[in-house]
DNA sequence: CTAGGGTTAG
């Protein structure tokens, strides 16, 4: 890590003598610190710092400890953090004075800002060469500012720290430590292990572990231990909540997630607008885009967030012309729409096959709002022109672009040339991306589906040896599903479940009665080349298709069945899908990886194109 | 002077 040398480093250039007479009388003396405390208070600029500076060197209260901590507490702005602290730390100050509160605030100065959290290390450093001592406040700054800066080995060295100073054992400390761990790659394990061994008496030390393990993709362990919590008897508060209804999005864990917004109501927890928000927001990403509406039309307090949340609902439920109207309402009620809103919007409108409506919203970021497009609006723009079958005009506006497109930009324009049957510019694109980045799975996943396309076996094959050679696996498909309160994962050809005989013949029936109503499968995505009655046995196990027969035989006739798929879902079983809507009078609610089914009688609201 | 909070394209 580089910490920034410059304000570590005596400054002398401030060109004013600190030997000036002290006021002798102490009444003065006292007026003019207080004002200058009063002054300080109220300065946020690096141009007023310097006034005030001048004003503390001619009183010669540079020392006052009182004036430095205040000094170093006063600015919110970055340059004035940076200058206050150099002025704190230059050569003339009286490093006697020094104690652990104003290393402290200085600290917490720096861990509280979003891009210069390096500072603090750095001053934690500099604390240490001073010898001064850290307190048990020192470390929660510290570790936050470790926490934000996602840098594993940093903070294993101040865990090390805390522990040679004896703080550990400080809940604040723990809590701070777990999160920090949660922050960084690799660093669950660990987190883990300061949570298994803290008394954990504390709604905080939960939330944070809960809340770790959702952001880390794990909403299932999020969840387990939520219901742990509950049998521990901790309380959860209004922020574990929010946790673990993260958890429940992530997961599509709707019935926990409603079983949540009526614990919240019984408690009486406090409702935040954060927490309607998480609400808002694992509604509609667990398909009730209706309720998540509800919602947000009885909040009485909205922030951005919760104009963007349903906006993204709506897009991914292909709800376009909603989502715009909202769009248009939002900024009719004075909310002023940021970079994130627009990327809700234009997916909305490339959901739903709105290209004009697309461009003319794209043009109006910067002309109305003074918007910079980043590389997610461009890849939305790529994406609408994509998926309305513009494919030349896509690939034109990558030429155009401002930025140099990403691998998401060019997988958009692949997944549209495979559905256009442009089959050899997606091998082209697809084979320059390999050569690209020659260890990414998903190009070599797409170039086989291209080669399946052309019914190329051999070359299929051969991406399939290619990809075994370098040690690549293609990402596992899994489902999701809830039932009885309880979050079940299926993968293809899973055995581990204990109903796993009933779900086979359950699948069984299934093909047959699919079959008779007419659905031929789709073997040309089975990556393997295998004879086909094998292709179609496989297809057969996919995740989706043991879910749904999970939850036909666990079920009542006529429950909407819903899950969850972690990647896009296949053209077999989408279509495999709509059958047993139909065959099972069955609602079948799909969420994949980019946008929402809501299959029913044989028909799905997607229309076909996903 | 101390801790925890996901709205983000495919």
């Amino acid at each position: 890590m580089r910490l920034p040398t410059k304000l570590y480093r005596p400054i002398t250039t401030f060109g004013l003598s600190t030997n000036l007479q002290l006021p002798h009388d102490t009444t003065k003396r006292r007026v003019a610190e207080q004002s200058c405390l009063t002054l300080l208070q109220s300065c946020n600029t690096t141009q007023k710092l310097t006034q005030i500076q001048t004003l503390i060197l001619k009183l010669g209260l540079r020392n006052n400890p009182l004036v430095l901590t205040k000094f170093a507490s006063t600015s919110s702005e970055l340059d004035a953090i940076h200058y206050a602290s150099s002025f704190l730390f230059s050569s003339e100050a009286d490093t006697r004075v020094y104690d652990t509160f104003l290393f402290n605030t200085v600290i917490r100065a720096y861990a509280q800002t979003s891009n210069s959290k390096e500072n603090a290390i750095y001053f934690y450093r500099a604390m240490l060469d001073y010898g001064v001592l850290p307190n048990k406040f020192t470390f929660p700054f510290v570790l936050k500012s470790c926490a934000g800066l996602a840098h594993l080995n940093l903070g294993q060295s101040v865990h090390g720290s805390a522990v040679k100073f004896g703080f550990d054992d400080d809940l604040h400390v723990q809590n701070t430590m777990i999160h920090m761990y949660c922050c960084c790659n690799e660093g669950v394990e660990s987190a883990r292990k300061v949570f298994d061994e803290t008394p954990k008496l504390d709604s905080v030390t939960w939330s944070v572990m809960i809340g770790g393990y959702a952001r880390l993709g794990c909403p299932a362990i999020a969840i387990a231990l939520y219901r742990e919590m509950q049998v521990m008897g901790v309380r959860p508060d209004e922020i574990t909540m929010v946790s673990v209804l993260s958890a429940c999005t992530d997961s599509g864990a709707l019935e926990l997630g409603k079983w949540i917004e009526s614990y919240v109501r019984r408690e009486k927890i406090q409702q935040p607008v954060e927490l309607c928000n998480a609400l808002i927001d694992m509604f509609a990403k667990c398909g009730e885009i209706d309720k998540a509406i509800k919602l947000f039309r009885q909040m009485s307090v909205r922030t951005i967030v919760s104009w963007t949340s349903v906006i993204v609902g709506l897009a991914m439920h292909g709800r376009g012309e909603e989502a715009v109207s909202l769009f248009e309402e939002m900024i009719k009620t004075g909310v002023a729409p940021d970079d994130v809103a627009f990327i809700g919007l234009l997916s909305a409108c490339s959901h739903s096959g709105l290209v004009e409506t697309g461009r003319h919203y794209f043009n109006s970021m910067v002309e109305k709002f003074g918007i910079e497009p980043k590389i997610e609006h461009y890849g939305c723009m790529v994406d609408l022109l994509s998926r309305a079958g513009l494919v030349k005009e896509a690939l034109d506006f990558v030429q155009q672009m401002p930025i140099e497109p990403n691998q998401i930009i060019w997988r958009s324009i692949i997944a549209a040339c495979h559905a256009r049957g442009e089959l050899k510019l997606g091998e082209s694109i697809t084979k320059q991306l390999i050569e690209n980045e020659p260890m990414h799975e998903s190009n070599y996943v797409l170039l086989s589906n291209i080669y399946a396309k052309l019914l190329h076996w051999e070359k299929k094959t051969k991406i399939r040896e290619t990809m075994d050679m370098k040690g690549m696996k293609k990402i596992p498909g899994s489902t999701m599903i809830e039932l009885n309160n309880e979050m079940y994962e299926f993968v293809a050809g899973d055995k581990s479940h204990h109903q796993y005989k009933e779900i086979y013949e359950m699948v069984d029936e299934m093909g047959r009665e699919m079959k008779r109503a007419g659905y031929v499968p789709t073997t040309s995505q089975v990556l393997l080349d295998i004879d086909e009655e094998d292709k179609e046995d496989s297809l057969y196990r996919h995740s989706e298709k043991l879910a749904i027969a999970f939850a036909l035989i666990n079920t009542p006739p006529g429950t909407p069945i819903r899950f969850v798929k972690n990647l896009r879902v296949c053209e077999d079983c989408h279509s495999a899908t709509k059958f047993i809507s139909k065959i099972y009078n069955r609602e079948i609610v799909v969420r994949d990886r980019n946008r929402f089914h809501h299959l029913k009688n044989g028909s799905c609201s997607c229309g076909d194109f996903w």
